[in-house]
DNA sequence: GAGTTTGAAACT
DNA sequence: CAGTTTCAAACTC
């Protein structure tokens, strides 16, 4: 952890990959790798790195994959990162989690990147720890992941296109654009994580292929596993026992035709990322795609790592040209922008940067679309490759601006087109089949048929399906590569290949285990793309890729499935993508849009004193200014965020240097111990899981970002910084105690969330219809809903639940596209998965109150999903109505309620309006601001490792049940974020969760799947309806319900 | 920049 | 667990 300054300062350069870690790192992933190099793995002090990957982790792959994503994005901005990792990290083989796994090793794979690896390097290999844990949580999640083949798809070529794309994208826009852009981007600490792997749309793939094949590392490699099953069981081994890759990699390859590629890569790691990408398509100008480049089985991992450790933010020292290098920066550019998010369960403790948001859940995949087309998109895969560049980067990322590439499918898919597609590409892309392709896909593995199963695969891969619209995807190409943030997307292909065996089977076991879904979502800001992807897997895992036009921020969620078995099915049901949806649109770019003002533009107009904060804000590092508590306390936040103070820091007395680690770790596993959330991201993301439908529409679940404790606001209203949920950007969740919750980004009562997306969103359209106005404006109406919502729902919980869940952040993507499914959650009906507590709000809602009875609940979220998707649509553009159609009327019954949710006065009327844009843009700011915080670190799953730990993210992603997340994520307090996550205990805490759930299996399952042909008909509705999580926190579940 | 407010963390 | 104290950030001036 330690690396602050110096590794801030310096940029370097990575030194550390010699430590064990490193290579280890560089043996699994070269994300890994990366961060490692350039951040101080030391720093965390997290043990060796082996251990994890070694383990059984599978995963390593992915996490390369991540890693490299995360790389990227973590370039993107030196000193902040947007990205989000996921980490999957690592994870046992079960692994069926890829969620979870891919996240956590994002997870790891950021922190790394984030100073700690540079610094230290060494060894601790803030992984190994995370791994263990990771291992426990995201054992599921593994099994997806390394199905996956999708993994590396997305990781390597992602990353480019990401870079490049984010280049495109302003740098500092997609930091402020969202609070989780900022985390994304860089979270400053480097925080932000990747979530690259799922992201896979790209060609990164090919890089994460070989990795894929590794295990899946990474999500990916959970989607992409799929692809590259066969080879899972012996890369698994491979990776357990360090040999990874290149073999494997290479097979997987092979399948995918990115063989190429990978050899290069495997030779050549870095090289080879690159070269994947840049070989389809890359761009050659782009150099950058280092991180991508570097791919190498095991070097890869190391390379991948060190870039993004250099890219990321920690890296503020490290120069925006090192990480162009490095991660090609797409990251970098991005600076600002963390591309994607990944969340990671795991920590990263070394690199200390955390994912800041965990994904709760998230079936569905969301695709945005690119404002701009940048499209990348294609599917998740481009997550990876998206990577958006951080401002500073932004140079370089031009330079560097790969364009994501499928390969394999078209290979060039354009994101943006994404847009409309995207999301529904990737889901529905198949859509039409997809799902089914996916799925089967998936779990027999088949296969790599088209590209766009292809994509599918991989994402599915992750065990969730996801789906990554290929169409989209292409579209997203074209449009992307007219943009030089065009990413590629190579990686499909090679995902492709891989995934359908592996993955199939992972799936299956995973499946069971799996997560049900991981999405992730960037978003690039730039000024003029903006793509979002969602990919949703069947299994719930989604991803999303979103690019604001300035903002590039990306947020990947995962969930696992708690359930195995049920997950199973869900899966299926959840995996398949509904193409419709797709339409999306620039959900995000609506929705977000305003960032831009946060962008450059902004700063400029900006005072000075803003600027000023801004400024370091962007820089990622907080900075903080103890002086009594050594920074050895959770009171200084760089601690708290699992990093070590630099020499930006005014405190005094501190301890919290490196050449304090011992103590820091000391003091942390102490901390831990008492409780074991203490370092784990702030924010919860939830992702809804795709429910598939059928068709179209998609499932994807709109992701909501909830903090993992939720508040406990007594006069602030939680409208300031005095509140945590504020100060992250995400909205208040049933887990917040506050009163008077006014929170813009989401009202405890769930509301707000909804509201102001819908807001916007309705007031567009709404105006248009007339009809939604006048219920939204009122007041009233807002309540209204809430009240409805409650009674219908059954209990005002459930409802609030739903709604707040959404987090605004995310659903940018539009969800619209969304898929509705998602009600989120509901499938899962699982008791075990912690999800199932998500699934239970959303899916019925019923029961707490019992009042008006599930049904009505449903009905509700349905609407309000609707709205999303209405909103998406209206955003995107219309967005393809079908929301509306059929829903719609639900939709404006909705917007009588929904609308109304803001029920705060705020909320309502003046709300609405300015609310979308004031809120992304506080989100992003206070992502921004948050993220950088600490940034570094990563989370670690682990929860009992406490080292590993240290890097938070801050956001984790709950799988949306949560229970695969939380679980995960928490590993150590496994049971804690089980309990929360896990569907009793979700449900009892939401209590009305719980009650809900009882039922949800089937609910999910129908809601899910047919969930009513409405959903099918194409709604979307999915954003709303996400519960708000119950707290993450152990004691969250007592304490909050009772708060709430 | 000093002082106040705020709510989390730590302590009892 | 609840209540209190400590703490540092957020906010205000
Ligand atoms: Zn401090
Ligand atoms: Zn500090
Ligand atoms: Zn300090
Ligand atoms: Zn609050
Ligand atoms: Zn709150
Ligand atoms: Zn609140």
């Amino acid at each position: 952890m330690a690396s602050p300054p110096s590794s801030k300062n310096a940029p370097a350069s990575p030194p550390a990959q010699e430590s064990p870690f490193s290579s280890f790192v560089s043996s699994l992933s070269p994300i890994n790798a990366v961060y490692a190099r350039n951040v101080m793995h030391t720093d965390l002090g997290v043990p060796s790195p082996q251990p994890v990957f070694t383990s059984p982790h599978i995963n390593f792959p992915r996490r390369r994959d991540l890693s490299k994503r995360f790389q990227k994005q973590a370039f993107s901005g030196p000193e902040k990162l947007p990205l989000f990792a996921i980490s999957d990290t690592v994870f046992p083989e079960s692994t069926d989690i890829s969620g979870p796994s891919c996240l956590q090793a994002m997870a790891q794979l950021i922190p790394c990147s984030q100073k700690e690896c540079n610094k230290d390097g060494p060894s601790q290999d803030p992984f190994s720890s995370p791994l263990t844990c990771v291992d426990e949580f995201l054992a599921d999640p593994m099994e997806v992941c390394d199905d996956p083949a999708e993994m590396p798809q997305i990781k390597m070529s992602d990353c480019t296109n990401y870079k490049e794309t984010k280049k495109d994208c302003e740098k500092e826009d997609l930091r402020q654009a969202h609070p989780l852009g900022k985390l994304m981007a860089g979270c400053n600490g480097g925080q932000c994580v990747i979530l690259g792997k799922s992201i896979t749309m790209e060609e990164d793939t090919t890089d994460l292929h070989p990795h894929n094949a590794m295990k899946g590392i990474e999500m990916d490699v959970s989607f992409n596993s799929t692809s590259s099953n066969q080879a899972e069981g012996d890369l698994l081994k491979e990776r357990s026992s360090g040999s990874i890759n290149h073999t494997e990699i290479e097979s997987s390859l092979r399948q995918t035709n990115e063989i190429q590629n990978l050899s290069e890569r495997s030779h050549h790691k870095r090289p080879e990322k690159e070269v994947t990408a840049n070989d389809d398509q890359i761009d050659p100008d782009l150099p950058s795609v280092p991180a991508c480049s570097s791919c190498h089985g095991s070097d890869f991992v190391d390379q991948i790592s060190v870039e993004h450790l250099s890219l990321m933010p920690n890296d503020k020292n490290m120069s925006s040209k090192d990480q162009n290098h490095a991660s090609s920066s797409i990251c970098s550019e991005a600076k600002q922008n963390v591309d994607l998010c990944l969340v990671q369960t795991g920590q990263w403790p070394d690199c200390g940067f955390t994912p800041q948001v965990l994904a709760e859940s998230l079936p569905n995949v969301q695709e945005n679309d690119l404002q701009d087309d940048s499209g990348v998109k294609p599917n998740t895969y481009t997550d990876d490759k998206v990577t958006y560049d951080q401002e500073e980067g932004a140079q370089h990322q031009r330079a560097m601006r790969k364009r994501l590439q499928f390969e394999s499918f078209e290979n060039h898919i354009g994101w943006k087109e994404s847009y409309s597609n995207y999301t529904s590409a990737i889901c529905n892309s198949e859509s039409p089949g997809p799902s089914m392709d996916l799925d089967s896909a998936c779990v027999e593995s088949a296969a790599p048929p088209s590209n766009e199963q292809l994509t599918q695969l991989v994402d599915l891969s992750g065990n969730a399906l996801c789906k990554l619209s290929l169409s989209a995807c292409r579209k997203s190409k074209v449009d992307i590569c007219a943009q030089d943030k065009s990413i590629r997307i190579e990686g499909s292909s090679s995902l492709i290949a891989p995934t359908p065996s592996g993955i199939g089977l992972h799936l299956n076991s995973i499946g069971s285990s799996a997560p049900k879904c991981l999405s992730i979502n960037m978003q690039c800001q730039e000024k003029d793309l903006e793509a979002s992807i969602d990919k949703s897997v069947s299994c719930g895992h989604k991803i999303g890729l979103q690019h604001s036009k300035h903002h590039c921020s990306s947020t990947i969620i995962s969930t696992y499935p708690s359930v195995i078995e049920n997950d199973k099915a869900d899966l299926q049901e959840n995996q398949e993508i509904q193409p419709s949806s797709l339409d999306a649109k620039p959900l995000a770019a609506k929705y977000f849009p305003s960032e831009d003002a946060c962008s450059s533009k902004e700063l400029t107009q900006m005072s000075p004193k803003k600027k000023r904060k801004k400024s370091s804000e962007n820089d990622g590092s907080k900075r903080c200014h103890c002086k009594r508590s050594k920074c050895l306390k959770l009171y200084c936040d760089c601690f708290a965020a699992g990093t070590l103070c630099s020499d930006d820091c005014a405190c005094q007395g501190c301890f919290n240097k490196p050449e304090h680690q011992e103590k820091v770790q000391e003091t942390r596993q102490q901390i831990e111990t008492r409780n074991p959330l203490a370092f784990a991201p702030k924010v919860v993301l939830r992702v809804t899981e795709p429910q598939k439908d059928s068709g179209d529409t998609k499932h994807i679940t709109p992701t909501s970002a909830r903090h993992k404790r939720g508040c406990n606001c007594k006069k602030s209203q939680c409208l300031k910084k005095y509140c945590e949920c504020y100060q992250v950007g995400v909205g208040c969740s049933l887990g917040c105690r506050c009163e008077g919750c006014k929170n813009t980004f989401g009202r405890k009562d769930g509301s707000c969330e909804i509201t102001e997306m819908e807001y916007k969103f309705l007031q567009r359209e709404m105006k248009n219809k007339k009809l939604m106005e006048g219920d939204l404006e009122s007041d009233s109406s807002c309540e209204k809903l809430g009240v409805k919502m409650r009674k219908g729902v059954s209990t005002t919980e459930g409802c609030i639940s739903r709604l707040s869940p959404l987090t605004p952040l995310f659903q940018n993507p539009d969800e619209n596209d969304v898929p509705k499914a998602q009600p989120p959650v509901s499938h899962y009906p699982s008791p075990e998965s912690g999800s199932s507590a998500l699934l239970s709000y959303t899916e019925s809602p019923s029961s707490p109150k019992g009042s008006i009875g599930d049904t009505f609940a449903k009905t509700r979220e349905e609407i309000l999903s609707l709205v999303h998707c209405d909103q998406d649509l209206n955003g995107g553009t219309a967005a393809k109505v079908d929301p509306f159609s059929p829903r719609w009327d639900g939709f404006a019954d909705i917007c009588d309620i929904s609308p109304v949710s803001n029920p705060s006065p705020s909320v309502t009327g003046s709300a609405a309006t300015i609310n979308t844009r004031e809120l992304r843009s506080l989100q992003t700011k206070l992502f921004h601001g948050s993220s950088h915080l600490s940034a570094g670190l990563r989370w670690r799953s682990s929860p009992v490792t406490p080292l590993h730990r240290f890097g938070e993210g801050k956001f984790i992603i709950e799988p949306d049940s949560g229970s695969g997340l939380c679980c995960n994520v928490e590993d150590d307090t496994p049971d804690v974020l089980k309990s929360t996550s896990s569907p009793t205990k979700s449900v009892t805490a939401s209590s009305p969760n719980k009650k809900r759930v009882s039922p949800p299996t089937t609910c999910l399952h129908e809601i899910g799947s047919s969930s009513s042909p409405a959903i099918k008909s194409g709604r979307k509705f999915i954003l709303k309806s996400v519960p708000s999580f119950p707290p993450l926190t152990p004691y969250s579940n007592s304490t909050r319900k009772h708060g709430t």
